[in-house]
RNA sequence: GCGGGCGUAGCUCAAUGGUAGAGUUCUAGUCUUCCAAACUAGCCACGCGGGUUCGAUUCCCGCCGCCCGCUCCA
């Protein structure tokens, strides 16, 4: 059940969004598209400095990271050997119960009785009972049938009691009723049908085409040959250059490669504002890691993760650490961009819950309005994605790594022994995981384990991905803040301050005359605009009564306002030349000499 | 994708089968010596398309969009 609060409150963050000029509907004027939004002025500044502060934190800061910049549309292949491609490529059918999707040619057919229902009616009593436990009242719209019909396959000799619990699940689950009771029952023998369930019995979906990739064709004409895809992430460029970076960057493992860029995904369901929008921007890091037997091998053994951050990067890291280690890194960046740890949330996904492709995933979560949701997956993805484009390519992804090898020929033959036969099993697990035949599977680990001996691996991968534009609207919902005073007059007004970070606020600074009717105090007013732009966004404002302009600027997130006055000027001797600084968050104010200004400014936004 | 609600100035809301009004914001001006002051003037709207009708913002249908619940989110 979701607060009344709670949308009020997205309603006027959505509200503000459009009015200050952070996030309008993309193509408005025509009536909107569903899932596409656009930042307005203020949003691209703020959007812009987030992306800097990540681009900055990531690889400027770092000497172990390098950056990328990939294309949007890439050789289809890439999407086959990451997997997009092949679960999603064809007609589809669901499984209305247990929501399981199958490509409609792989349906096994089965045999049985079916069990036909034109319908169900609430079960009324069951229903009341349940609205007093629940000390509801009925809703008036609601329907107390559903006439679509339903059918369910059980196998010959199975009571009709199974089937009737499948159909009973299936109108409880889509909503007109809550505890059916089925209408129009009757039964009749089928054989060899692939329209039901081969997990429930239910009856499936109509088939329909279910890819999540957008599509397009690369040239003039539209054949199944050219088709191509909008990427749905940016992680796989990086994997597809990771040679060439590794060439050209003089890095060694351990070292990652940051990519910041636009990724589309055909959602079936935008929903809360921004959030899950079709097109969206993502900030990610691949950083690439020894396995841990080449790590065991170099630091003779292998460091595991205690509860806080583990410290500078050492060589006896294991994934586990290194994973631990991001983890850390990364919610330090968002307290340093003004989302406090207490307003996030570490999610550690449980082992059902995994990718194929990953050893451990955490998730960082923001407490949105509607919900506490992700705004960050960091998961250790093992070897798996630069093993596929191996495959898929058939270009080497390994790496030779010096260290290794001459650490290998020190070990004693035991420990020679135990590392090659971890590596061996965990290669294999990957390649019987994948489809390759047994005997081959065996015989390419074999190889692989080999080639670890001579100092040759393929990197391990922690991926530490974030999506911006959630985050924007993280940043955003945390900034908001009503205050509501009341005059002397007994008035009361709400007032809107975005409390965003001095780092990441789009405007810095409001620069203003006291009076815009006295030419020297607009003249002294642009003299000081001009020498802070190009510095830092300005923005210099002379409309309206001093007090409006402050306010505008607190609903803009501007975290400081300077004002130029007759003291300025210098009424007062001893304060010529200086400027009231005013603090958005408290309306403090201070008296700063302008030649001082820019280096003070300066500290307080970086 | 299913079900429900909604759609009138930038925002918040009104009225109406005979083409719309307020507050606020915004713009310009007068004034104004620090937190949305006052006065004057001005700009700006019936989501889109079809139907019924002499005439539709109003009634009906379709589409689009937003919100809520389910679903989906590799």
């Amino acid at each position: 059940m979701a607060e009344p609060k709670t949308n009020e409150l997205m309603e006027k963050i959505v509200s503000l969004c459009k009015r200050r000029g952070f996030v309008f509907q993309s193509s408005e004027i025509y009536g909107g598209i569903n899932g596409f939004w656009d930042y307005g002025p203020l949003g691209a500044e703020l959007k812009r400095n987030v992306k800097d502060a990540w681009w900055t934190t990531m690889t400027r800061m770092r000497e172990d990271v390098a950056g990328l910049e990939a294309t949007i549309i890439m050789a289809p292949e890439i999407w086959r050997a990451s997997g997009h491609v092949d679960t999603f490529a064809d007609l589809m059918v669901e499984c209305p119960v247990t929501n399981r999707r199958y490509r409609v040619d792989q349906v096994e057919p089965q045999s049985g009785i079916v069990y036909y229902y034109s319908g169900a009616t609430e079960d009324r009593a069951k229903y009341e009972a349940w609205l007093a436990e629940k000390k509801q009242t009925p809703s008036p719209t609601k329907q107390y049938e559903d006439t679509r019909p339903f059918s369910v396959l059980v196998a010959k000799g199975k009571p009709p009691e199974s089937a009737r619990k499948v159909a009973a699940e299936y109108y409880a689950k889509a909503g007109f009723v809550q505890f059916p009771t089925l209408l129009g029952e009757r039964a009749e023998p089928i054989d060899n049908t692939s329209l039901y369930s081969p997990d429930s019995g239910a009856r499936l979906t109509e088939p329909r085409p279910f890819n999540l990739m957008f599509k397009t064709y690369v040239g003039p004409v539209e054949s199944e040959d050219n088709v191509a895809y909008l990427r749905p992430e940016t992680a796989q460029a990086i994997f597809a250059q990771f040679k060439n970076v590794l060439e050209t960057s003089r890095q060694k493992v351990p070292f990652g490669i940051a990519q910041v860029g636009k990724a589309f995904r055909n959602e079936v369901t935008p929903r809360n504002f921004t959030f899950r929008s079709r097109e969206f921007e993502q900030m990610e890091l691949e950083f690439f890691i020894k396995p841990d037997e080449a790590t065991e091998a170099i630091a003779g053994t292998i460091a595991k993760p205690g509860a806080a951050h583990p410290g500078e990067p050492q060589p006896s890291w294991g994934w586990e650490i290194w994973h631990k280690y991001w983890v850390e890194e990364r919610i330090r960046f968002y307290e340093n961009i003004g989302l406090p740890r207490t307003t996030l949330e570490e999610y550690w996904q449980k082992p059902e819950e995994l990718a194929h492709y990953a050893r451990a995933t955490v998730d960082l979560l923001f407490k949105f309005p509607f919900g506490t949701q992700e705004l960050e997956g960091i998961a250790a993805r093992s070897d798996f994605d630069l093993s596929q484009h191996e495959r898929f390519s058939r270009k080497p992804m390994g790496v030779f790594d010096e260290e290794l090898r001459t650490a290998w020929g020190k070990l004693d033959d035991a420990k020679k022994q135990e590392l090659s036969s971890r590596y061996y099993e965990a290669r294999l697990k990957y390649l019987t995981k994948v489809g390759v035949p047994a005997d081959q599977a065996a015989k390419e680990a074999k190889d692989a384990a080999e080639r670890l001996a001579k100092g040759q691996y393929i990197p391990h991968v922690i991926e530490p991905s974030a999506g911006v534009d959630r985050l924007i609207l993280a940043l955003i919902a945390n900034a908001f803040t009503e205050v509501t005073e009341t005059d002397e007059k007994g008035k009361t007004e709400t007032r809107v301050i975005m409390k965003f970070h001095p780092r990441i606020a789009p405007m810095k600074v409001g620069v203003m005359p006291l009076l815009k009717n006295k030419p020297e105090l607009v003249a002294k007013a642009r003299e000081v605009f001009e020498l802070l732009r190009g510095q830092m966004s300005a923005f210099y404002d002379d409309g309206g009564s001093i007090g409006r302009r402050y306010a505008r600027q607190d609903e803009a997130g501007t975290p400081f306002c300077l004002t130029i006055d007759f003291d300025t000027l210098g009424e007062k001797p001893e304060l010529k030349d200086t400027v009231t600084i005013r603090y958005r968050d408290d309306g403090k104010q201070e008296r700063v000499n302008i030649s001082e200004l820019l280096p003070l400014l300066l500290s307080k936004i970086r």
